[in-house]
RNA sequence: GGGCGGUUAGCUCAGUUGGCUAGAGCGCAUGCUUGACAUGCAUGAGGUCAGAGGUUCAAGUCCUCUACCGCCCA
């Protein structure tokens, strides 16, 4: 790991390579956590305290047959980090991974395989399309399994489950079957959605509404003569259709009741075309009589507003369409053609006949499927459904009550909605991949659902042995086993202590355009089936897009592989860039740069360990065990250090408690990047240096140095295990720390010490302003030049400490600090500087030319025109009685303190303008 | 048609219960092989917080309306 890859450096500071090289850390590093048995809540490396509440997440199951992109490694890397944040407080934690069988998605994959192999399904049967399925999902679960390691997930492995598994199969056997019993699933002749190319009924939730243009064709048909049984000449009623081939499964043409263009042909018949069917003109209040015509053919077997019209007068349902999408035998001389086909054929048929009146195009919205965009025929089948309305209720009372929360809280709404207006589940799908519905039925109708793996023994109802029975032939809807993941996971039916411990488990991340296929009936079941609801919290994650914003997609070409960015910049920087971007319910935008700017963030974190390490003071052991600086040795900027991480640790406990983790990825960043490295490590070097100071001095500032790692390093880790697992190895332990970081405490926050995190503040800021002086006046950054500062008395004691580090930080030697800033004036030109209450002048080696002295002019010029602005500005703002009266103490304290530094400061600008 | 979200620097985004000079990364400009890091360092430029109105001592933040973009449901 890293000891090796320091090799082809050679002689780098404690065996650290000079720039971070994931590729040689990770593979180990997750090696080794295997190896320690720290993941599982039980396994032999864990340091839980079995007596706290455990912490929970049960992985939403990837499609075994897929690979993982970026909104995986999104939500695994979120998860991942709240697991690892909960293990680190000591809590016992299981992050418990699992596999989809995802029927469509699967079947659609394996099609285009034995396609190629010259085999069809049909070719195959069912028997031996299931065994090449297992087959093939043999070879392709470990691709997404081997993923997840490479992200760093710190799933438990021994727990891994299968939707598809005996356990989870069992599960969907048991919960069929009490819902059967309690007359929460039934079986029903209904309209369904029909996906011709998938050959499957859909849920609602699968179909997707698209609007689009069609073409609103008005057709009229012929009136019968009730005396001859013969057309009536002349007579017609005229509708308006957008779907011509379902004329042949008209079987009744509807009118508004208080039409008086249609009241007298109310009770008449209608002959519809080419399959000489006689049609009753009715009258029913549904009809708009604005739209088209004003009367309406009616096709109760293939429209659902057809459907009640239907049922409400006692029209015959004719199904027209096979599953194939093809007309059926009732189609009569249509009989085999595509339904696009047969619309053709039968436009120009009633072209021919004189009877196509009119047609214009027509805004519709048109049911498309979301798996394969095929438009959806609804159709009439007998098929299983569950009862949603009572299980829709006590999951909405789970949220209404605050059991469980949806992150971001705006989906409550969006949850109300839905499950308030939900219709009952069609869970039978006409495919075979999939948990085959455990219902028998029997010569005689007779329904047994049995919860047997082997089926039961005979007909509940009449006794018939089960020889004579014939099972459904249809499968569940791939969301019906995955509704009781948070529980099949953990045994259930049986009661094992798993599922004692582990139910209800505590979040549940994924992504919001599922939670109504999952999450809703996670709930839904769970409560039914437990007894309490599945999770505390719902996190609800983005969508993680191309740079421009686009959805990824194979066919756009813009997906980004995970792999593929983790070789190039390690799971740490990926994880990083997705967390960073990553609000609740927020989609977010990825690019290269985001994953550049995160790897970078790793490499500059590397680098300041290797410093630390590097710079371990002589007296110091280098397997000296960790210990607390000595406080009596602490300069200011060590008690600064330790107050600024004190407050880091604070910020981070609250950004992880609100689940706001690119927060916590931010505050990280600014703390290492912007104080550790920028600053800390600057002041260290100079007294780490110094010869001239005691070694107990140069131990503490070190120790101190090493103790703030170390809490970033904690802080870090769910973040990026990778790269603070390899750091913190080289770290010295404290006792009682672990060999790994993955299970080494959480840090507690330090102290603040707002005197030092002033007194550094204000120094930092001199040189700061020393530097911006120089910087406008092009002084050579490399010179050397003395430097007079004039600070309040109270500083002394810090400026003394800091002085050399305060120089080499300036490039300022000397840096002479004299007793009044009146002593500044005068003198050889020099550079002014006004930083905040402090004051300094940088004297130039040659005095500088003219256009030195006019840019620094210009450069106070303009510091003054700014702080004169917001001079004026705070002042009106104290005049103004109103503000003093009625703003908190604290607000007008300090907008007084500010008028008083911008005074002061307006006052310094302007003398050192006028001198 | 109903609902939700967004609009802050050239780009991508932070911005907590309304309260000190609205921040970061990338990009840009100028300069730097400073003994951890050029995957770096220093300094700088760049903002009418979409628009209008309102509440308030005080609004990027709260309310109303408008415009544009996106999403969900029907």
């Amino acid at each position: 790991m890293a000891d090796r890859a320091a090799g082809a450096d050679g002689g780098t500071p404690a065996g650290l390579a000079k720039a971070y090289r994931p590729a040689d850390v990770e593979g180990p590093i997750y090696e080794r956590w295997l190896a320690a048995d720290v993941f599982a809540p039980d396994g032999a490396g864990c340091r839980a305290d079995p007596a706290r509440p455990p912490f929970v997440i049960i992985q939403p199951p990837p499609n075994i047959t897929g690979s993982l992109h970026l909104g995986h490694a999104q939500r695994s890397g979120v998860e991942d980090l709240m697991i690892r944040h909960a293990r680190m407080q000591g809590r016992p934690a299981l992050f418990l991974p699992g596999l989809d069988h995802a029927s469509i998605a699967a079947q659609v994959v394996l099609d285009r395989i034995i396609a190629a192999e010259g085999e069809t399904r049909a070719s195959l049967g069912r028997d031996r399309y299931l065994a090449r399925m297992w087959q093939f999902i043999d070879e392709t679960k470990g691709v997404i399994l081997g993923q997840q390691r490479r992200l760093g997930a710190s799933i438990d492995w021994g727990r891994l489950r299968f939707t598809m598994d005996e356990v989870s199969s069992r599960a969907v056997r048991e919960a069929f079957h009490r819902l059967y019993r309690e007359g929460l699933a039934y079986r029903n002749e209904t309209l369904i959605n029909w996906c011709p190319g998938c050959r499957t009924s859909l849920s609602d939730l699968e179909v997707i509404a698209t609007p689009e243009t069609g073409t609103l064709w008005t057709v009229r048909y012929r009136l019968v003569d009730e005396a001859t049984g013969a057309d009536d000449p002349g007579a017609f009623i005229t509708v308006a259709t957008t779907r011509p081939e379902t004329i042949l499964g008209d079987t009744g043409v509807a009118v508004h009741p208080d039409d008086p263009r249609y009241s007298h042909l109310v009770g008449r018949r209608a002959r519809i075309p080419f399959v000489d069917r006689l049609v009753p003109v009715i009258a029913d209040a549904v009809v708009d009589p604005a739209f088209g015509t004003g009367a309406v053919k009616i096709t109760p077997a293939h429209d659902h507003d057809d459907y009640a019209t239907g049922q409400r007068h006692g029209l015959p349902f004719v199904d027209v369409l096979r599953d194939d999408g093809h007309v059926s035998a009732a189609g009569g001389p249509y009989a085999g053609l595509d339904r696009y086909a047969a619309r053709q054929r039968i436009l120009a048929d009633l072209q021919a006949a004189g009877d196509l009146v009119a047609h214009r195009p027509h805004e519709m919205v048109i049911g498309r499927c979301q798996r394969s965009h095929d438009v959806v025929e609804p159709r009439l089948k007998t098929q299983w459904f569950v009862r949603t309305r009572p299980l829709a209720d006590a999951a909405l009372q789970a949220t209404r009550t605050r059991r469980t929360v949806i992150l971001p809280e705006r989906f409550e709404k969006v949850w109300e909605h839905w499950l308030t207006d939900i219709r009952d589940w069609n869970v039978s799908r006409q495919l075979w991949w999939g948990h085959r519905i455990p219902a028998w039925y029997c010569p005689d109708g007779h329904i047994t659902v049995s919860p047997s793996a082997d089926g039961p023994d005979a007909c509940e109802a009449c006794g018939r042995p089960a020889a004579e029975l014939t099972q459904d032939p249809d499968i569940f809807d791939t969301w019906f086993s995955s509704g009781l993941w948070p529980f099949s996971t953990l045994g259930w039916p049986e009661e094992t202590a798993d599922l004692a411990r582990f139910y209800p488990g505590t979040v549940m991340e994924t992504a919001y355009d599922i939670i109504f296929f999952w999450v809703a009936r996670m709930m839904m079941l769970g409560i039914h089936l437990m007894g309490d609801a599945p999770f505390d919290v719902v996190y609800l994650s983005g969508l993680v897009r191309d740079p421009y914003g686009q959805k990824m997609s194979k066919t756009k070409g813009n997906v980004v592989d995970p792999l593929e960015a983790i070789d190039e910049s390690g799971a740490d920087a990926l994880r990083f860039a997705l967390i960073h971007g990553a609000a609740p319910g927020n989609d977010q935008k990825f690019s290269a740069e985001r994953l550049e700017h995160a790897r970078n963030f790793a490499n500059k974190l590397w680098n300041a360990a290797r410093f630390v390490l590097g710079a371990r003071p002589a007296g110091i052991a280098a397997d000296a065990a960790r210990r607390p600086p000595d406080p009596s040795r602490l300069g200011p900027a060590e008690r600064w250090l330790r107050s600024r991480v004190a407050a880091t640790v604070v910020a981070a406990d609250r950004a992880l408690a609100d689940c706001t983790f690119g927060q916590l990825t931010a505050t990280l960043y600014d703390a290492i990047w912007g104080e550790y490295c920028d600053w800390a490590l600057e002041l260290a070097k100079v007294r780490l240096a110094d010869a001239g100071l005691p070694d107990a001095d140069r131990e503490a500032t070190w120790w101190t140095l090493v103790e703030a790692l170390d809490t970033y390093l904690r802080l870090l880790h769910p973040v990026m295990p990778f790269v603070t697992e390899a750091i913190w190895g080289h770290l010295p332990k404290a006792p009682g720390d672990p060999a790994l970081l993955v299970v080494a405490a959480w840090p507690t926050p330090g102290t603040a010490d707002p005197a030092a995190e002033a007194e550094v503040g204000a120094l930092l800021d001199l040189v700061r302003g020393i530097r911006n002086a120089r910087s406008e006046a092009r002084i050579d950054p490399a010179a050397w030049l003395p430097v007079e500062a004039a600070l309040p008395a109270a500083l002394d004691p810090a400026f003394d400490v800091l002085r050399p580090a305060l120089e080499r930080l300036a490039r300022a030697r000397p840096l002479a600090r004299v007793a009044d800033a009146a002593t500044l004036h005068g003198g050889p030109a020099g550079l002014a500087v006004v930083a905040g209450q402090l004051e300094a002048v940088v004297r130039p080696a040659a005095g500088g030319d003219g256009d030195a002295a006019a840019r620094d002019r210009a450069r106070l010029e303009k510091e003054l025109a700014v702080a004169d602005a917001l001079l004026v500005a705070a002042r009106a703002r104290l005049a103004d009685e109103r503000f003093t009266a009625n703003a908190p103490a604290a607000v007008v304290d300090g907008a007084r303190a500010r008028a008083g530094e911008l005074a002061e400061r307006v006052e310094k600008l302007r003398a050192r303008l006028a001198g």
